[in-house]
Order: C-alpha cells, then sequence, then structure tokens
DNA sequence: ATCAGTATTGCATACGTATTCAAATGCTGT
DNA sequence: ACAGCATTTGAATACGTATGCAATACTGAT
C-alpha cells in the first residue's frame, strides 16, 4: 500500500508547463510568450522579461514538437549509416554532429545494412527537414519519393545514380589511379586490388582508377579480390591472395579498414613483412592508419572538408528548396607511410603518433 | 526568367498527403483514417484495405510530428555522447540503435564534450522519450530537471552520483582486482595504472579495484599516470613512465583506447617488447584488441549484454514511470592475449582475426 | 491637445493526428 | 420480423505552438 502510494505519486510526472501556463502567470496573451523566446519576433523588452521570468519560475521549454507541427520544420536530420566498424565513419558522425548542432539542427539515427530502403516510411513518417545516406544506398523509386515529399537527399561518401541527390565524395577516380602509378614507380611487379562492396560507387570508382593505369600503359591487369568493406571479409581475401603461387608484391585495398586486415594476415599468418615482402595502400587515411604498427600509405578523404560541404549543402537545399543539386569531390592526397617501397625520390611523411582525425578544440 | 520560373516550379513542395486527403478520397472520416493506422484499433478489414489503397496513391504517410503531440510520446531517445574515438562508443551506439529500432524508437544524437549540461535546453526542448548519456556526466540539478520533466535518464558506462538516474556500467572495480592479481601472479616487480578521465566513475572504481588488491597484501602502490581516455595523452603518460628510472614491466591500462596507445609508444619509441620488456593489460575488450599486432589482454565490457540491458530498462521505465530506478553491473572477464605475461597455467586465449562484436546477421 | 505613425498586444485560427462519445450499422438467434 | 448485442463509424475536441490581422498603446512633432 505505501508502495503504492509510493509509485502513484512518481507516476504522475508534473505536466511540463506550456506557453499558456506562462502566459497566465505573466499576465499576458500566449502569443506575447510565443513571441518571447522568438528571436526578432516584435515584443516590448519589458514584457519579454516578465514572460522570461514567469517561464524561469514555472520550467517552461518551448515544445520543440508543437513548433514542428506549424513551422512544418523539425530541424532534424536524418542519417542513415551502415556499419559503423569503419572507423571512418564515426569521425563523420561525430564532426556532422557538432556542425549541424551549430547550425540548430540534429541528427535523428538510422542503422540501416547497406540499403535505406527498409527504413523509407518511418523516415518519411518522421518528417526530416533532410536525409543524409553515408555507406548506404537507395533506389531510384524511394528517391523520387523523397523529392515529391521534397525533402532534400544527400549521399555521403557514395554517388547517386539519381539525378536528383546530391553528393559528397572524395577523390575516388583520381585516387585509384595515383595509387596505381605509385605502386608502378615503385618498381612492383605482381598488383593486386582489394574491392569494397561491389555495388559501392566508392569500389567501382577506385578500381576503374586503378584498372585503367594499367590498362593505358599496356601493363597486365592486376588481380582481384574482394573484401566488401569488411574486416573478415579482407582478410580472406588476403589468404586467397597470399596464397596463390603469384603471390602480388603490391596491393591496393579498397580502404583503410581492410588494409588493416590485409597487414595482420600478411604478417601474423604468411609471416610476410610489410613493405619487404608485399607493399600495401589504403584509402581513406583513418587514425589507425598511422599507427606505427601499421604505417599504412592511403590517399585520404578528409573528413572535415567533407563534412562541411555536407552541411553546408544540405542546409542550403533546406532553406531554399530550388537550390542546385550538386556532386560535390573533395580533394584528397595520397599520404606516403611505410606500409608501401618507395619509388626513387619520395619520402615518407614524419608525424606524431596521434588517432585523432578531428580539430582539437 | 526561365532560371526562375524552374525554380519556382521546384519550389512548389507538393504538400504532404493528410489523413483528410485520405479520407476524403476513400469516402470516409479521418477518424477511420487514423484508426486503418494505428494497429489494434476499432475498423473494419473492408474500409481499412479501402483506406489503405486510397493512402497508396496518394503517397500518404502518417505524420510522426503530429501523432507526437497528441500522444505525449515521441519515440525518440535522446543520447548523449562525448567522443567516437574509443571504438567502444561506435560499437554501443550502432546496437544501440538497432535494438531501439526494432522497438520502434530511434536515437537523436547530441554530442558533448564530457558535460551533457550546456545541451540541456535543446534536450528538454526536443521532447525525447528518454535519455541516455554515454561517456558524459550530468550535474544532479539537471539530472532533478529531467525528473521533474518525468523524462527516465540512464548513464551507460558512468554511475550517477544522483538517485533518480539509472545506470549500466561492466564490472570496474571487479575488473581492476582481476587485473591486478593478474599481474601479479605473472611476477612483475613495477607496476603502473594509466588513469582515464579523472572525474569519471569508470577511472575511478577501476583505479580502486586495483589498488585496493596492492594495499591489501602490503605491496607499495603502483605508479600513475593520467591518460584521460585520449589517444594522445595516453602515449604522453606512457612516454613519462617509460622514461623514469624504475620503469615499469606491467601497466594497467584504463581502457583499450589508451592501451593500444601505449603498446605503439613502448614498441616505437622505447623499443620496448611486449611483454618481454613490459606487459599490458587494457579494458573493454574492443575491436582492435584482438587485432594480432596488439593481442591486447582485456577485461571485458561486453556490448551486446551492456546495450541490451540498458534498452530494456530504458523502454521499462518509459512505459511504466514508476518502475524502479537500478544500477546494472554486466559481468565481465579477464581475456587473456600475448599482451602480458602468463602466471603460471594460465593460457592464452585462441581466436580467429577479426574487428566485430556484433553479432553476425 | 491633437494627430500621424509606429511599436506592441491579443484574438482567432491552423498545423495533422488520436481519442472519447454517441450514433449507426451489422450480426445472432429466436 | 424482432430484440439484443457487438462492431464499426463519424463528429467533435485536444495536443502546444506560430502567425495574420485588427485593435490598442505609445511616440514625438505640431
Amino acid at each position: 500500500m505505501e508502495d503504492r502510494l509510493l509509485s502513484q505519486s512518481r507516476t504522475k510526472r508534473a505536466r511540463q508547463a506550456t506557453a499558456h501556463d506562462v502566459a497566465r502567470l505573466a499576465g499576458v496573451s500566449q502569443s506575447a510568450v510565443s513571441r518571447a523566446f522568438t528571436p526578432g519576433a516584435s515584443v516590448s523588452e519589458t514584457t519579454k522579461q516578465q514572460i522570461i521570468e514567469a517561464a524561469r519560475t514555472l520550467g517552461y521549454r518551448p515544445n520543440a514538437i508543437a513548433r514542428s507541427l506549424i513551422t512544418r520544420r523539425s530541424r532534424v536530420i536524418g542519417l542513415v549509416v551502415a556499419y559503423l566498424q569503419n572507423h571512418f565513419y564515426p569521425d563523420v558522425l561525430e564532426l556532422m554532429s557538432r556542425r549541424f548542432q551549430e547550425q540548430g539542427y540534429h541528427i535523428l539515427l538510422f542503422t540501416a545494412d547497406g540499403q535505406a530502403d527498409p527504413f523509407m516510411e518511418e523516415i518519411l513518417a518522421s518528417r526530416v527537414d533532410a536525409l543524409i545516406l553515408a555507406s548506404t544506398t537507395l533506389s531510384s523509386a524511394l528517391a523520387a519519393d523523397c523529392q515529391a515529399a521534397g525533402i532534400p537527399v544527400l549521399m555521403f561518401n557514395r554517388t547517386a545514380r539519381v539525378a536528383s541527390v546530391s553528393s559528397v565524395t572524395g577523390e575516388n577516380l583520381r585516387g585509384g589511379r595515383v595509387i596505381a602509378d605509385f605502386l608502378i614507380a615503385g618498381g612492383h611487379e605482381r598488383f593486386a586490388f582489394v574491392a569494397g562492396l561491389e555495388n559501392s560507387s566508392t569500389s567501382q570508382d577506385r578500381e576503374q582508377g586503378f584498372m585503367s593505369v594499367f590498362a593505358e600503359r599496356g601493363l597486365p591487369a592486376p588481380m582481384r579480390a574482394v573484401g566488401h568493406y569488411s574486416f573478415e571479409a579482407a582478410a580472406s581475401a588476403a589468404r586467397e591472395l597470399f596464397s596463390r603461387p603469384d603471390r602480388p608484391d603490391a596491393i591496393f585495398c579498397g580502404n583503410d579498414h581492410m588494409g588493416i586486415a590485409i597487414a595482420e594476415v600478411a604478417r601474423s599468418e604468411f609471416s610476410l613483412s610489410i613493405p619487404a615482402d608485399v607493399s600495401l595502400v589504403g584509402f581513406d587515411d583513418v587514425g589507425p592508419a598511422r599507427w606505427p604498427s601499421f604505417s599504412l600509405t592511403s590517399f585520404s578523404q578528409p573528413v572535415a572538408p567533407m563534412v562541411e560541404k555536407a552541411v553546408d549543402l544540405i542546409i542550403q537545399q533546406i532553406e531554399d528548396p530550388g537550390s542546385e543539386v550538386q556532386n560535390a569531390i573533395i580533394a584528397g592526397e595520397l599520404i606516403i607511410r611505410g606500409s608501401a617501397r618507395l619509388p626513387r625520390g619520395y619520402q615518407i611523411k614524419r608525424e606524431p603518433i596521434g588517432g585523432l582525425l578531428l580539430p582539437q578544440r
């Protein structure tokens, strides 16, 4: 009985104060309260102070839900993400969240498995102001749905085959070429490419850039294995490659995450040393790539510029729905470390130990 | 002029269809439409089908904002997170998001710097159904605010000094003791502890567990340095320790993230081998700890059970506000790998290369 | 004091849904 | 055919805010 009463009293959640409550206490109308909390609205300084004061004593905060209903803006961005295993994405997520927060937006997270489609109902229902897809694809049918609903869509680190969605990517094509040039100049003889997800534009572009150089120079096409951008699959791909009689002596790993898996397999299972027996180059330049244990040469995808471009683009499209769809490509560069044999004249980048990609604050 | 027209036509976002629109088309009332989309509501199968059909042709989806306003439930969980550098948190985030999704909830992300307080206004305004703080602290004043507003709060991987908030943590205290026993049994002589954030309960508890064993056995207190749970700071702490004349030969690193930094510094800057010259033990058992390059002995904090407990707890508190506040401690175990010298009779855990903590799906 | 002009205020309404209540409809067995 | 009951339906209202419009208060100049 005691118990019952206790939990009852705890149950009765004091209904949050509303603008009407504040209005009553301050002796003004609800409109006035609304205006007091709307920057730039027409209220006299004195009444505004009274309202603020009344709001404080009641513990009032404007109800963002009700506000969204009437303004038809939720100030929420839907972010669909697949795997956070690859350290590139946590970095992106953290910085993106911070940047959006600075602009008064927040991220509503959706976790998918490669394809955003199954979540579209929920996403559309949630009335996000925009949608960002990271490491995820979207069918053109659903892209059309989004356009019909008037919500801007942006693909991050993927491109869309659809005209109505923007994208922000790194220099996948050029990166693949630069890496090919670098490995060829390094005097290697047996090349391999470890692909990521076959249906992802990044993997396709990196591969195309890489392969095209060999084709153009009349060199034989590199070997090929598939790692699906996963650690385990990349490890399997490495075992496959290293077991071949014509074992590769230079591997372009579709991203750093796979690059590390391949390095681990090379050293711990095949007793290969890097780069003496095999050279590795990755993509992304994530934190672990610069750990001394890996010292992975990698073509960078700079998180900060990519995120900033994405945030700017999406906010622009929210505020001016007529603005142009864009496919932005953010410049990267080959970060030369110790995992690949150097061509004559190249030098290793010296850098302190560190894992942070984000700016210090 | 052409341009103007074009962008105008594109601007005119076709107002999303509402329940009224669907009702009109289907020849029923708006209530009926609502009921057709509310599982278990009282509608005949035939009209329901007509409504579904009409909804499909209009591309109607219920407006979650309006629904929230009236049900006073947003089905959104606020998650405050500080650093995603430590791989533990991305794993948590991903799994938590999935589990909540399965229950019809979604995560609204807030990125803070250790202290959740500055964001409370936004959080309260957003009318989340509950709040989870991961790697973050909360002042008792704001905890009180949350209770007043009737929103349940849960601290993840931290405990609160406040009575009204639940928590889910690993076995920090016992873990510290187990590690002390293990290192002492291993025949080490000069011990050190590298603390995380000084004001975090995890670091305090781990330290207390560790230190208490030495005190109880009448052994001298281990050395101590501070790594703030950051890669760089841990590297500095390692340099400090390894430069001492009485360099430690056994280090309990406050978490794996710091453990890896310390391993890197030991090998690449001091040419120490692990565990011959120095034994390292970490905490968390994150993916990289099991990479062969580190093979880090670590006391585990199992992500899946911790997340599941947190999700269950918070949903219970949402659905029954009278339910008990809980401080759950999830059991972990010492995962013995190669980074610390073994006491007689212990054996290294054999395992395949892998980075995934999450269950395969 | 008067007036034009501006700054402030309140009233009323709308946003899109869930839900109560009463009315209407369908169904069962006689 | 009917009563009796369960099921289905619609009208009306509420959720908490923003905002157009008209009314009011204020300002300074004459």
